[in-house]
DNA sequence: ACCTGAACACCGTTCAAGT
DNA sequence: ACCTGAACACCGTTCAAGT
């Protein structure tokens, strides 16, 4: 062995991402350091730029990664449920991370990617929906906003990462609760904007 | 002269956060840090913890003066020309230091002095619209939640703080007539909602 | 009470060097 | 090509000391 981790295999893109978003997922952001990931991969600190440029392209690969496969199934059903649907995908797949959401929304580049990677379905669903390019647009906007808000305020964490799973008085049922209703209050005004 | 700052007059809470407001809206939130705090001040770096026990407590105590003084004016209109008049009000501060919004938003304790200062014209107007207690909570939730989501996508700042007030594309008129279009949904949700 | 300055335990990143 | 290790320029914060 080489150092005092089992580590066998070579460094590559791949393994990096598979060390970053387990230190993200169990000792949140601020666990994120070039340090500690070298460490965790039982190299020195210095490899991992050899293949990212620097600590900001680790977090872009992560969301491209974490998105890849979004809602690649086709879909079916009326425009209000097919939001719905893509709704609930983003907000999941964002929860699944919880640590990395503040550094994602924070991130123009990152939410671009985001964006890129998501927003098809969604767009398609408003088209079929009957609402022009501004209301269309409008949609887009006012459904990826709300859900940004509320994912904000879901994953952030009182101060210590440790302290998260312990939220006193509300657990993820009533939170998801409070988003669905706050989506259909979206969806119903975007009808409302569609018959004016 | 104790030290080469134009800087007669002693330290003070206030002015502490005179200075690092400036920090914030001049460089950005990264040049705010403790030991250019004490070097615009005059003073040892550590001078300002004999002030604020650590550097969230500045962000914290900023968020409370920025918003010490929120719609004391009474209301007046109809309750979506209140509710508008709310968001716009919200929406300005923030804007006016956009430096501080992420590390607003990011901040449990922050968002929660925000909400204390602001939420009561907004509550006051849901009720008198008629809504329920649930329709109030899930009222103030998603006009929260969408114009903290539409202010982070408008504060974040590409990569360089430099390059803020040069962004190709969009101009300010712009995004402020996108949040408005998704305002007038959210609204026409909740008189959804209400006749419902 | 108010401020200083050294020190500790970290950061991201650059660069010259090794294999 | 891939990895190392020293170094640079920063952080927040603690603590003992000065006035």
């Amino acid at each position: 062995m080489r150092k005092q981790r089992a580590n066998r295999g070579e460094l590559s893109r791949s393994r990096i991402l598979d060390a970053a978003i387990a230190l993200v997922d169990e000792r949140g952001l601020s666990a994120l350091s070039m340090r500690r990931l070298g460490a965790e991969l039982g190299v020195d600190p210095m490899a991992v730029y050899h293949y990212f440029s620097d600590k900001r392209a680790i977090v872009l690969a992560l969301v491209e990664r974490l998105l890849s496969d979004f809602m690649t199934t086709d879909a079916s059903g009326t425009w209000p449920e097919r939001v719905r649907a893509w709704a609930r995908s983003y907000r999941a797949i964002a929860l699944a991370h919880p640590g990395l959401v503040l550094a994602i929304l924070g991130d123009t580049e990152a939410v671009a990617i985001a964006v890129r990677q998501t927003a098809g379905p969604l767009l398609a669903s408003l088209s079929d929906a009957g609402l022009g390019p501004e209301g269309i647009a409008t949609g887009v906007d006012v459904i990826v906003d709300y859900t940004h808000g509320s994912l904000l305020a879901t994953t952030r964490v009182p101060d210590d990462w440790a302290l998260r799973t312990t939220m006193p008085g509300v657990d993820g049922a009533w939170l998801e609760a409070a988003y669905e209703r706050g989506l259909e209050v979206v969806i119903a005004g975007l009808e409302a904007y569609k018959r004016s």
